[in-house]
RNA sequence: CGGUCCGUAGCUCAGCUGGUAGAGCACCUGACUCUUAAUCAGGGUGUCGAGGGUUCGAGCCCCUCCGGACCGACCA
């Protein structure tokens, strides 16, 4: 009954598994399996000269992950975190007296592909020159019940990949057990923030948290995710930045301050963009935005030697090198540089003209930075292959950035583009409680005309203002699109674990309706697992033709049940 | 939300003009004490994503739905 809805496969390891318990072998022991080394560690330090002493006398445990077997003798792989290793077996060093289960039994019939094992040996070299381990003694750690993918390997080139991105996305782990370069790019991505963090730690910033619930979002133009806390009975959201918390650290007098947020937005899905993401978020004090580029280019460059060992990134069919300095322009001016289109003395309505003429659809609640901000968009984002700053936005764009020292109707805000997207966002922070009022007033007239994603007016925030913020520098960096470039990776989902899915929508059981027929509830499951999966459709079966598929399911799946008469079958199906 | 494509065995995929579900690997039975995509001899293990329709007959044609990928919209 139990193997019932599984195939061959499964139910011949489940067998496998009873049969080792039969065997007095525990197929999940609970005592520490003492390894004296690794796969990896054994190929970097093998010498056929020069054995090193450890070597004549290993442990390590790790996955099965292919047999050869040839009668008395076998080969196996072993795969561990840090690689794979070829593991020889001999029946007769196995089993050292007359009882030869431990081979003949248990390696040949009981282990599967996927199996945990730990083994003890020593390390060799085949005549086929291949660096092994001869094994004298086995243990099984963890029995595997559920198949993995096969995937073969010869001269580089990868037969029968698991490749299809749902099921890999869906059962992570096994993407992992069998992709190798998919683990490669998320210890990659964990190099990234670990250079990153080294980095600001070295210059002194504090690592701080901020709440991720807030009564009130802010410091993005994004749509939250709401959430009801029932002890408050009050709406919370989950954030879609941390900016604003951040700022108010840095009036209370913490110079430099950051952040890795996993930040929220109930918005689209696509391979730039999943609900839930990291964002790198950093201030610091008596500093401004020219500083934080050269932060900024000083850090990425780091960053891409530490996880490259080169500042050149092949990416796609682009090399990106992020070698200091970047190309900077004005926005106006990379406007201007790839349209031909001078805009920087444009009122609204010829800038409507001129984002017509591009290409962006127009609508009545856009703004003039918005209409800027579309232009540019439009001309210039995929345009930028190498890395790029782009300064100085409109001001209706960004109202928690300064002013512009000396450009009317613009802040001091830079963005880094990298290829044809950006990157990490920055200002000279407004620090003018007045200007920062007057600026959420206009937000929240351009909400009034439609915009959805206008920012709210938060009064707490200003108060703190109000107490006096020194003039800061603030910047966010997107963790999932820097990891993207760095690992060479197409969509967000390659560069996160568990990336956002619907669920897959499966037909629920619900025993009762059967047991109501006067079903026994192991024919009940069995007549859902025939596909049977309402009454509906039960009543729509005649006692002829659902006897052969019951009595064939109970023998097929050696259910062991008794056969259901066809005069049984007939009552079912008239209640 | 719109367009294009996809969903067949545990995995990768084939399946013609509608006519009894196929291959490789995996798996099962057997052989083999240095193999490595091991090999050799046998064995097909499947609600063809779900439901409905057309038809004598549907994996294939039509409709609806579910799930996914890509492009676009939206989203800094």
């Amino acid at each position: 009954m139990e193997y019932l809805g599984l195939s061959e496969q499964e139910i011949l390891r489940r067998e496998a598994l009873k049969e080792l318990i039969n065997l007095g072998i525990n197929p999940y022991p609970a005592a520490e399996y003492k390894t004296t080394t690794n796969t990896k560690d054994i190929l970097d330090r093998f010498s056929d000269d020069n054995l090193p002493e450890d070597l004549k006398n290993v442990s390590l445990a790790g996955r099965l992950m292919t047999r050869r077997i040839m009668g008395n003798a076998s080969f196996a792989e072993l795969q561990d975190e840090k690689g794979r290793i070829q593991l020889y077996f001999r029946r007769d060093d196995i089993c050292e007296g007359e009882d030869k289960t431990m081979y003949n039994q248990v390696f040949k019939k009981l282990l599967d592909i996927g199996d945990i094992i730990g083994v003890k040996g020593f390390a060799f070299r085949t005549q086929m020159g291949e660096i092994s381990v001869h094994v004298k003694e086995f243990t099984v750690l963890s029995k595997s019940l559920h198949p993995l993918p096969i995937v073969k390997e010869k001269d580089g080139k990868v037969y029968d990949a698991f490749s299809d991105p749902e099921q890999r996305y869906r059962n992570r782990s096994m993407d992992l057990i069998v992709n190798p370069q998919v683990k490669e790019a998320f210890i990659k991505r964990t190099m990234l923030t670990n250079s990153m963090r080294q980095f600001l730690n070295g210059k002194g910033y504090l690592e701080v948290e901020t709440p991720i619930l807030q009564p009130m979002y802010g410091g993005a133009a994004a749509r939250p995710f709401k959430t009801h806390h029932n002890t408050l009975d009050q709406t919370l959201y989950l954030r879609i930045a941390d900016e604003l918390y951040l700022k108010r650290l840095i009036v209370g007098g913490f110079d430099g301050v950051y952040e890795f947020a996993k930040d929220f937005r109930n918005e689209g899905m696509d391979r730039f963009h999943n609900p839930e993401f990291t964002q790198m978020e950093l201030y610091v004090a008596y500093k401004d935005y020219n500083w934080m580029m050269d932060l900024v280019e000083e850090m990425v460059e780091k960053i891409a030697i530490d996880t490259n060992g080169t500042t050149k990134i092949q990416v796609g069919e682009n090399i990106i090198d992020f070698k200091r300095p970047w190309k900077r322009y004005t926005m106006f001016e990379a406007i201007e540089h790839f349209s031909g289109i001078d805009i920087s003395q444009m009122d609204e309505q010829q800038l409507v003209e001129v984002a017509k003429k591009v290409g962006v659809e127009v609508d009545a609640s856009m703004g003039k930075g918005k209409l800027i901000d579309e232009i540019f968009g439009e001309c210039c984002e995929s345009k930028l292959i190498q890395p790029t700053f782009i300064t100085d936005y409109p001001i209706e764009m960004s109202p928690l950035a300064k002013k512009h020292r000396s450009k009317e109707g613009l802040v001091e805000r830079f963005e880094a583009v990298c290829n044809g997207k950006e990157i990490c966002n920055a200002y000279s922070e407004l620090n003018d409680p007045v200007d920062q009022r007057y600026r959420f007033e206009q937000q929240l007239l351009l909400a009034k005309r439609g915009d959805e994603e206008a920012m709210m007016l938060d009064e707490d925030f200003l108060t703190a203002m109000e107490i006096g913020m020194p003039p800061t520098a603030g910047l966010g960096i997107g963790i999932d699109r820097l990891s993207m470039i760095m690992t060479n990776s197409v969509s967000i989902q390659d560069v996160l674990f568990f990336p956002q899915m619907r669920p897959e929508k499966k037909d629920t059981f619900n025993l009762e309706d059967y047991t109501a027929l006067g079903i026994s509830e192991e024919w009940a499951k069995v007549i859902f697992k025939c596909g049977i999966t309402t009454v509906k459709q039960l009543k729509e079966m005649t006692p002829q033709k659902l006897h052969p598929v019951l009595c064939g399911m109970n023998k097929k799946h050696k259910l062991g049940l008794q056969n259901p008469t066809m005069d049984e079958i007939a009552e079912w199906l008239s209640k």
